[in-house]
DNA sequence: AAGTACGAAATCGTATACGATAACTATGGA
DNA sequence: TCCATAGTTATCGTATACGATTTCGTACTT
């Protein structure tokens, strides 16, 4: 299953695909690209009238979406795009501080100086995104800077929990969870610490755990917002 | 998608469920349980056949099973039940590691003493199979013992990708990735051991680390005896 | 005898059709 | 006016049928 990554959002190469897997393709990018949004109504016989299919390989691209989480299927009921409640977001953000954690420290060893340049620009561009205050652009270089981080992941399983999780996440852009401002600005801090731990080639652990932490943190400061 | 332990394979409840998912639950089962092996081609209509039903949901459970990388998919060719390559394996094996380390941690705290005894009492059954030199018992055992760590696990998408990580190494059974006695010992230490942390509330850092630790050294000692 | 090309069989890929189930609406009674 | 019930509609679930592609076997040529 050959990935790559597209703007921030990451999609299968479409050539020569059958139908299901294109269907697949397509309703996971109107997901993740916020057109379908968290309890839009996926009625089969109308995607597959909009995309030209038969109902048949649509279904199974639903399915598919189903078993990532992003879809929700009731039996005679339907299929809506997957809505993501506080305890589903403390769910996917813990497992991607993890999975996130693991793939910076099996990476780091690999990274060379102009991925370390690369990662840097792109931090240095987010930092100007908040200025200008862009969430959006803010977020979809968070994915930037952490891709280049993970080019080199010697472990493309870890790399597809990370995309997993990422997309999950992805689906709820205009929902409720919200960018936090003071958050942001720590995160791009993290991301320099991070990227001076890596050239300074510190020890596995301690990049895991910061990295972890790095994505711990946004987790915190939703919990915190959400108690009061 | 409620999951329930039948011995040693985690299957899901069978009950009203549509057709995809009893094919699903079907195929599944015989793929972890062993009576389909690597290799073993998977022809829809034949397995449609055998159920008594279409080949259409059929052929979405095996869609399903290929998103868990227990069936490989050839466009106009076929599907086969997966082959796991030593590579694959430690791909496999290294996210276990992270994965079930982390959920070794999460759970510790909110393990009883109830569940300690029965834990200790399944490791106790272990040392026995050793002597008996039972090895398929072994590995359910082994199975049954985290899964009754991990029975308060706070976070059901880590232990979600427990289950995968089991499942793919389990359609290996009676593969080429052979049982090391040496090791099977030292894994009966190492589980004392660990419930020695989890009774003592140690911290949740050297409780991961052990876990982690704890999977790893079975792929060092696979590593180790494929060199040769 | 070996290689190539052609044809037949097997299998997947998709479309269409029909049955089953659940949600919705309207109507009648309290 | 509100609630219960029956009928209608929408949507999913599955089966069957047919077209597309690949693979395998056979015959022919060199």
């Amino acid at each position: 299953m050959t990935e790559t990554a597209v703007g921030n959002t990451v999609v299968e190469s479409a050539a020569a695909q059958s139908k299901s897997q294109q269907a697949y393709a397509a309703v996971k990018a109107r997901i993740v690209e916020g057109a379908y949004t968290p309890g839009y109504r996926l009625v089969l016989a109308k995607i597959a009238e909009d995309l030209g299919f038969s109902v048949v390989p649509v279904r199974e691209a639903i399915r598919r979406l189903e078993a990532e989480g992003l879809v929700k299927f009731e039996r005679n009921v339907g299929a809506t795009v997957a809505g993501i409640d506080p305890t589903e977001y403390l769910y996917t953000m813990q497992t991607l501080s993890i999975v996130e954690g693991a793939a910076t420290a099996l990476s780091a060893p690999l990274i060379d100086s102009v991925s370390i340049a690369r990662a840097r620009a792109v931090n240095e561009e987010m930092r100007e995104c908040l200025e200008h205050f862009d969430p959006v652009r803010f977020t979809a270089l968070n994915q930037d800077f952490h891709s280049v981080l993970f080019e080199h992941c010697p472990n493309p399983h870890i790399l597809d929990l990370v995309h997993r999780g990422w997309n999950r996440l992805a689906s709820l852009r205009s929902s409720t969870f919200r960018f936090v401002p003071g958050r942001a600005q720590e995160s791009v801090r993290e991301h320099e610490a991070l990227l001076q731990l890596i050239e300074g080639a510190a020890d596995a652990d301690t990049i895991e755990k910061t990295a972890r932490q790095h994505r711990a943190a946004t987790l915190d400061a939703y919990l915190a917002q959400a108690k009061q």
